[in-house]
RNA sequence: CGGGGCGUAGCGCAGCUUGGUUAGCGCGCCUGCUUUGGGAGCAGGAGGUCCCGGGUUCGAAUCCCGGCGCCCCGACCA
């Protein structure tokens, strides 16, 4: 009966620990092909939740969900220089097919913008037809090194938004308000990840971006996670794939284009910002199920009582699961622990027989005796409680381990525990090298007061420089 | 692709140095009974190409050669 922790301890191990986590959460595991991912049903009722709250807000922004093929003329990665020079060494090229080699070799593609140029091209003929606001939700293959599960898989699923636009302004506008009312309203409000939202240095942008923001999340071993971005294309699918629009006075002019994703690493992205060393934590409003009622015993009244708070709960809206299976009562306990659910009830003879059930929060481990017919309103408050005090326990390890230093030596000390944050003019491109050659990169760019700069040329910069995932 | 570690039951490992009967242990799994307020107990049971291929030997998980795979740390990336 003593209690022998489940998972290796963070301070022990953090990678370990992770590892540990994604199993006995039962959220996934290595697929057969080396880089591959078997997302379980737990993991996967997790990415859902993710995908409806983004997806919403994706309509909300205006844009609409679409469908392009998974295979993709080689060619067309030829077309932009830098889009096929930095996706080149992740590509997975079918070149046999139907029992022939094919004429022309098949990429899977890591990402569809020029597919989705292809056709932009062909759907825009007049200002009237712009912005075209496109998103899709697909699987993409990025070849991996050196994978991990859910952080950095040779497939993986996310949303990758394409839209076009008349103007440099409009086309900017509408990357920077998806990067802000999409992934960062997303980020804070439901997953309660804080993030530093910033523009990529020149060298860390997407291949064929003139721009790329980031929101940049840290991790609690004070690792970085890119947890989405947004790109403004510029002109150079445009060019590429001959997006032309007839402007009110009849000119061809070239369509400026944006593109934007999130994907499944925010799943790994949760377990190691909200994780503890009893599991995995899943902030409410993301939590595929926010309460389970936990029969102490396997006994008739018990088992009514739960199945009313059950229904009742889920009259409310509340995502509520009962556990009343057999095995020990500790043991079902650990479970749901490891699993992150935010709020237990716990229902028992003892405190029935006093018309009480005990609530447990899964952030602090408070326990609360609540009287049954308080039992709604309370779950309701434990769930709004949690959910913000989480993003302000995060926003606190962020803060306290972000670090403000003078000089590139520094930054490489700050960053060996978290994040470094510098004036840019301080590093440079000699200095972008130093702290590369130590594993460390720059994040992004932010103006003194933290707010998202227009282009990486603005003056009074600072950058954050951590390690990353 | 560099540097380290490891492949033995579903998972985690011992055994290998010094070859020798039926290859073990913990967890998990199955059956039964007792249990159930923080990973339950007892009894019985199922489960193995010892990563693969060669070689040495009367005999190889163990020694030799060659492959393959996985994990961790770096370079690349969402």
């Amino acid at each position: 009966m003593a209690s022998q922790s489940v998972l290796t301890p963070q301070d022990e191990d953090f990678p370990r620990w992770y590892q540990d986590v994604v199993a006995k959460a039962e959220m996934a595991d290595n697929g057969p092909v080396r880089g591959t991912m078997v997302i379980r049903p737990y993991g996967y009722a997790i990415w859902e939740r993710m995908q409806a709250e983004i997806d919403q807000r994706i309509k909300e922004a205006g844009a609409q969900n679409a469908y392009f093929p998974l295979f993709i003329p080689e060619s067309y990665f030829h077309r932009e220089a830098e889009h096929v020079e930095g996706f080149s060494p992740e590509l997975a090229v079918v070149t046999h097919a139907g029992g022939e080699d094919l004429a022309e070799p098949i990429v899977v593609r890591p990402t569809s913008e020029t597919v989705i140029g292809e056709f932009m091209a062909k759907w825009i003929q007049s200002y009237r037809d712009l912005p075209l606001l496109l998103n899709q939700w697909a699987n993409v293959v990025r070849w991996e090194l050196r994978p991990r599960l859910f952080l950095r898989s040779s497939e993986f699923l996310w949303q990758e938004g394409h839209t076009a636009h008349a103007t440099y302004e409009d086309a900017a506008a509408y990357a920077m308000k998806i990067h802000l009312e999409v992934y960062n309203d997303f980020l804070e409000k439901v997953l309660a990840a804080p993030t530093y939202l910033g523009i990529k240095p020149p060298t860390e942008r997407f291949a064929g971006a003139i721009n790329t923001m980031t929101c940049e999340g840290m991790m609690r071993d004070g690792k970085a996670l890119q947890m989405a971005t947004s790109h403004e294309l510029g002109q150079n699918f445009a060019k590429a794939f001959d997006i032309f629009y007839q402007n009110e006075d009849g000119q061809a002019a070239l369509c400026h284009t944006t593109s934007w994703g999130a994907s499944t690493r925010l799943v790994g992205g949760l377990i190691m910002l909200h994780g503890d060393d009893s599991g995995l934590v899943v902030p409410p409003r993301l939590a595929p199920i926010q309460v389970v009622v936990v029969a102490v015993r396997d006994e008739p009244e018990v088992n009514e009582a739960c199945e009313r708070i059950a229904q009742s709960l889920k009259g409310e809206g509340v995502r509520v699961q009962v556990d009343r299976g057999r095995g020990s009562f500790g043991r079902r306990l650990t479970d749901w622990e490891i699993k992150g659910v935010p709020l237990r009830v716990e229902v028992g003879p003892r405190d029935l027989a006093q018309g009480l059930v005990t609530l447990v929060r899964r952030d602090n481990a408070e326990k609360l005796p609540v009287a049954l017919d308080a039992v709604g309103g309370e779950v309701a408050r434990l769930l709004e409680a949690m959910q913000s005090a989480m993003f302000d326990d995060a926003r606190q390890r962020r803060d306290g381990a972000t670090v403000d230093v003078k000089s590139v030596a520094e930054a490489v000390e700050a960053a060996q525990t978290g994040f470094a944050r510098l004036p840019w003019s301080q590093v440079g491109y000699k200095g972008e090298n130093e702290l590369n050659s130590q594993a460390i990169t720059v994040r992004c760019l932010q103006r003194r007061d933290g707010s998202m700069p227009v282009t990486d040329t603005e003056d009074e910069l600072d950058c954050i420089v951590a390690k990353s995932y």
